[in-house]
DNA sequence: CAATATCGGACTATTTTAGTCCAATATGTT
DNA sequence: AACATATTGGACTAAAATAGTCCGATATTG
């Protein structure tokens, strides 16, 4: 259906909720009990996070994770691309693959384009603008207008 | 990865085809063996594109399918609608769904802004542009411009 | 009436995605 | 120095979505 994965949404959320916390170091087990996230799928959202570069995690006692970068400078793009790879509408957009059988593959130039768009729509929106229902402006002529889903398990 | 169906690739390309013969019918075979998709899987497509009006289908022998409108007034985002229903990058856009646990899901608002950005993306590309690598002008800026792929099976 | 082709649905297999767990390592505290 | 806490990395299982297949029914042409 042509929607991010269910762990992309978690993940945003804990960015989210790491980005209201500052740059006060959160354990996973802090994070997991405030977003409502499963304790083990947050642990692997905040290693895959870490290892992006978006998080940094200090070790030990005491230790947590954090924001790498200020929220502003955190785009959409860059946290679909962090957990579930670069965005690909189509198939070949990643790997050379076995395409042109032929060469009678049409379709291309256009689905490298809409690829570009959604890659813009995704570099355009922040962090920070993730963490809030819009400031009453933007484009208020939305239809579904419920809040994102999340459940416990 | 955030991207397209193989069913809806390979149903893009099925279009085109259909776009490219005009008037004329063509049954589920014809399509199959032109565009090199298996054949189950061509009539599938084909039920499904008709269910959803972007094609026409007459029975009986010398049956077959052909487009429902001009190409140049099918857009990429009816096709996927089409194909793998409404997109919705968020799980609640589409239904109710038990959100709002405690008020706690701050996110929300910019996703309807990136879905909306999609659907719009989508919503500028006709059947007919999607049927030949893009007319040397709109963006040649792109990076990877490897051609769409597809295999057999 | 026979041949051809769509229609509608059910069904299986495959792949992707979620979610869980455990041993290892690092850090701070007693 | 030893212990408690918390990340790290990888492997592993379960669940769900997606692909693909098949069959009987219906409609149309010759």
């Amino acid at each position: 259906m042509l929607r991010i994965s269910r762990l992309t949404d978690y993940g945003t959320v804990i960015l989210v909720y790491l980005a209201q916390r500052g740059d006060r170091l959160c354990s996973a087990s802090d994070v997991a009990a405030e977003t409502h996230v499963a304790l083990p799928t947050a642990q692997k959202l905040l290693k895959v996070l870490a290892k992006a570069g978006l998080v940094e995690s200090t070790r030990g006692s005491e230790g947590g994770y954090c924001l790498a970068r200020p929220p502003s400078s955190i785009t959409a793009a860059e946290i679909v691309d962090a957990l579930e790879g670069p965005v690909a509408i189509t198939e070949c957009s990643t790997e050379a693959s076995q395409c042109e059988l032929e060469s009678m593959c049409h379709t291309g130039g256009a689905w490298q384009r809409i690829n570009q768009a959604i890659r813009d729509a995704l570099a355009d929106v922040t962090l920070d603008e993730l963490d809030c229902p819009p400031p009453a402006a933007r484009t208020p002529a939305h239809k579904t207008a419920g809040v994102t889903a999340r459940q416990q398990r």
